[in-house]
DNA sequence: TTATCTAACGTTATATCATAACAGTCAAGG
DNA sequence: CCTTGACTGTTATGATATAACGTTAGATAA
């Protein structure tokens, strides 16, 4: 299975279009340098593979492009790097999936929710600021410290629905 | 890897107790019978196993459970059970866990979200409704058709930070 | 410069989670 | 009785993820 969302003509997320990709990977790349992180070359590829795929991937999609292109071909190799960009707040894992996106706001502290379309295999990454209230407060009132969450919906985009119709 | 809750004394949920299990299988029977849907015995079974385990449960913990009980002794025949669970409204699946933990409120249509204590790895299951509206709000702003969502958080139970002071 | 240290890389091997496909069982309905 | 369909169990395989270890390359210090 490849959970890469289909390249059909419509763009999804921030991230869409070469320029902004570009601008993206040097944003990324002068925050790694001001943090002390190293953005090695298998990182910078894979999460330039990230904000090309337009969706989410699979961590074995991701390895399979790596290993086309000479790097390692072994699983850690793609997990690593993954994990890499999603502590590093440049990526999210996408648990329904079992797949990670680019992030569409790197840099700014935000908690994002992800709105994942069930036809078209989109992830969009939506600003979960009330949402995220809204569940500090639903911890609070069980006691609960909340340190992180995962927010995901599942359904039809905007753009199927039109489609659809 | 175990993905069993720790039994250590302090319970977390709404189903905890020997009574409330009985009282919850009661009225799932109560309520399968009325829908058609058949509570057939491994199904039973397993229900009553979530509902003992005072956390969440990979499908594999369950299926050495079934096994060691005279059930079946391979994958499907928990996965089975649990996605009828799931799919009744009678269990719900942790999606960070890889498990599957039982409804505290089954029988009523309630949106939840999932407490994850990094300490105990209990799991709680909490209303999201504010929480459920708040995303209804992000999703119908990006025009996202919203089917279903999966709310999990992750931090410390009260129970833990407690014990922790 | 050269020695030393450490983070990152790549590999092998294995663990863990999940489903496809098919045969046997059994109860309900004709 | 016989068909039908839901359920169970099996074999086999696929998909996702990490442990462990040797090697490499970049930084640091002598
Ligand atoms: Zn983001
Ligand atoms: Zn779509
Ligand atoms: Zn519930
Ligand atoms: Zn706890």
């Amino acid at each position: 299975m490849t959970t890469q969302a289909q390249d059909n003509g419509f763009c999804c997320a921030d991230h869409s279009g070469a320029a902004n990709v570009a601008a993206i990977l040097a944003a990324a790349e002068a925050r790694a340098r001001a943090t002390g992180a190293r953005l090695t070359p298998v990182r910078r590829r894979v999460l330039e593979i990230l904000l090309q795929a337009h969706g989410a991937l699979g961590a074995y999609d991701v390895l399979e492009k790596l290993s086309a292109e000479g790097f390692g071909s072994q699983p850690p190799v793609a997990y690593r790097a993954l994990n890499f960009l999603v502590d590093q707040g440049l990526a999210h894992r996408i648990r329904r999936l079992n797949a990670f996106t680019a992030c569409a706001h790197p840099g700014q502290d935000h908690r994002a929710a992800f709105l994942i379309c069930e036809s078209c295999d989109s992830v969009t990454e939506a600003d979960a600021g009330a949402v995220s209230a809204a569940l500090d407060q639903a911890a609070k009132a069980a006691g609960f410290d909340l340190a992180r969450a995962t927010i995901e919906a599942v359904g039809q985009c905007s753009a199927c629905r039109e489609a659809a119709r």
